[in-house]
DNA sequence: CTGAAAGCGCTTACAG
DNA sequence: CTGAAAGCGCTTACAG
């Protein structure tokens, strides 16, 4: 493998001209500088990015924890990363932690040794337990689309999930519905007292017995809590789902069980996601600023950290918005 | 930030025997190792892997080039590499192209630098270009899920797409369907070929104008294709999609136009996707082995490297699968 | 504008 | 079982 050495040998230099020329911090003289090039041409030298690494101390390259990419807030959340990242000109290292605290731990412990520049989490109570391990971590940390529970210690770029729900709600009493339900599962508490301060506001409650629960937000959850909550109260002109995959569970339960959408029943969703799109009616959602959320998130962790006499540590709330399709109406 | 030689000074022994502590090789006395090791705790002393890159020549991660990740094909790939290589105790660098080749190419440019150790690169048109930039780097790299126009420079384990789609059309010869239609993507010629060659065992011929063409494999594309296609051949009793979103759209298009799946007309998928779960009625499909993709490339790439005198570049071909579920049935 | 020197924080033989 | 030395391939002041 060549290295500097070998092309500064051959341009009958000294490896400090080459590393000049590479990255042109320091001017150098036309001639010398071509007779430099070509010997990278010649031999097809490729600097090595670790030797550089230990040398100036950065690795451009930022580590970012997610539940799972197989979801697509996640995956779009990734690919937005990914992008502001590269503006930067920084690599991604990818850790997905599956629900599983053992191997979030795992992969934490492993970074932590100034293998990335900066690292970005985002939202997972798997990895909550094991923030302390990041106390001797030689790079800034920020935490981003955590949804409860948030870590006092670190700055947070998140998403007002609160204000999702009333969204959602707010939407449904515009339309004149009273009569709800809401199929939520367990992570999504935030998003329901949302939903609730909606009609609280009007003076009306959703009752406990209103909610029905999925273990989590599934397709084969949805269609079970939605014919729960239309068997217990089939009066329900309307429906709030915590996330559009419940949703388009609960648009099939509703076919199944003779109700037409939105005529007959309204269904709100939330995270506009490709499968309320790919519903039948299409879902009315409501849209989580991921792309916006990365963009700060990022910008944050790259930020000038010499500049670190920031007195407060950072927390921003990003507002989530109302998606209007075509699965919800006026209440009859 | 403290180093090996702060750990070695406060132990009282020199920083040699701080690495070999750490690494295990050497057996150490073993007073002299619980110094050392008080000494790491008391300093929250934590090895830079920078450094013992540059000095053993190997960074742990491994890169991956996709062309998205939004897409469940590849969203299960990247979590399954990401398995096979947590078990190698290798790190996941993480590269998506998003079909734009000049990215492609900048993104390759900037790992053949040695930050890698290997690099596995999923079929992707976009990089094939480029793929002569990796002429001098320093490590190996392998092609996966690669279907068309597969580089014979380097080593390969993908799918047998030819057989998925001779798989979905056996499957549909076997039902007894004769006038069957084809929703096709332009990347995905290779399972028309093979959705074809089961026909002509039984000499019976898919003509060119059975076979209609959307753009990309979308949901809306499906809709589009499958009007056309009943439209165009009204006594056609079943359709081959070349992906299952695009079969997903095909049953919404088949609702729309008055055709009960399977009864008036049976639809058929490709890559057993949560989209196909999703849809009503549930999609039979052909599954591509992804993981299994991905455990034997991995391994491929990590595999003693010192022992590289074989003789012929790898080339593996795995078996796709039919799943049959609820889209199809005899033909009327 | 170019060269000599020191250093980034480890690991790897090699002596003792 | 432990220590002294060299080296991985760069970058960064600092002289000239």
């Amino acid at each position: 493998m060549v290295t500097m050495q070998d092309v500064a040998e051959r341009a009958g230099v000294t490896k400090q001209t080459v590393s000049n020329v590479i990255s042109g911090r320091v001017a150098v003289r036309p001639s010398t500088e071509a007779r430099v090039r070509a010997a990278i041409d010649e031999l097809g030298y490729l600097p090595n990015l670790v030797a550089r690494s230990l040398a100036t101390g950065n690795t451009r390259t930022v580590g970012l924890f997610v539940p799972t990419v197989v979801t697509a807030f996640y995956a779009d959340l990734v690919e937005a990363v990914e992008d502001v990242l590269e503006e930067h000109g920084h690599h991604l290292l990818l850790c997905t932690t599956r629900r599983d605290g053992e191997r979030a731990r795992r992969h934490l412990a492993g970074l932590t040794s100034r293998s990335v520049d900066a690292l970005l989490i985002a939202g997972d109570q798997d990895l909550i337990d094991h923030l302390p391990l990041l106390s001797h971590a030689r790079f800034p940390v920020v935490l981003c689309a955590w949804e409860t529970d948030v870590p006092e210690r670190y700055p947070v770029v998140t998403i007002d999930y609160d204000h999702s729900g009333y969204l959602a709600g707010r939407h449904l009493r515009e339309l004149g519905h009273e009569r709800v339900a809401v199929l939520a599962s367990p992570a999504h508490s935030v998003r329901v007292e949302g939903f609730r301060r909606a009609f609280a506001v009007d003076g009306v409650t959703v009752p406990d017995r209103a909610v029905h629960m999925a273990p989590e937000p599934s397709f084969r959850g949805g269609i079970a809590a939605a014919h729960a909550a239309l068997a217990a109260a089939p009066g329900t002109t309307a429906l709030f789902a915590t996330h559009d995959v419940l949703a388009a569970g609960a648009l099939v339960a509703a076919r199944e069980a003779g109700r037409s959408v939105p005529r007959g029943l309204s269904v709100v969703g939330l995270d506009d996601s490709p499968e309320g799109l790919l519903s039948r009616p299409a879902l009315t959602s409501v849209a989580l600023p991921k792309r916006e959320m990365a963009r700060q998130a990022i910008e944050l962790l790259l930020r000038d950290r010499t500049a670190s006499g920031s007195p407060a540590i950072p927390r921003r709330l990003l507002r989530p918005e109302l998606v209007v399709r075509d699965s919800t109406g006026p209440a009859a």
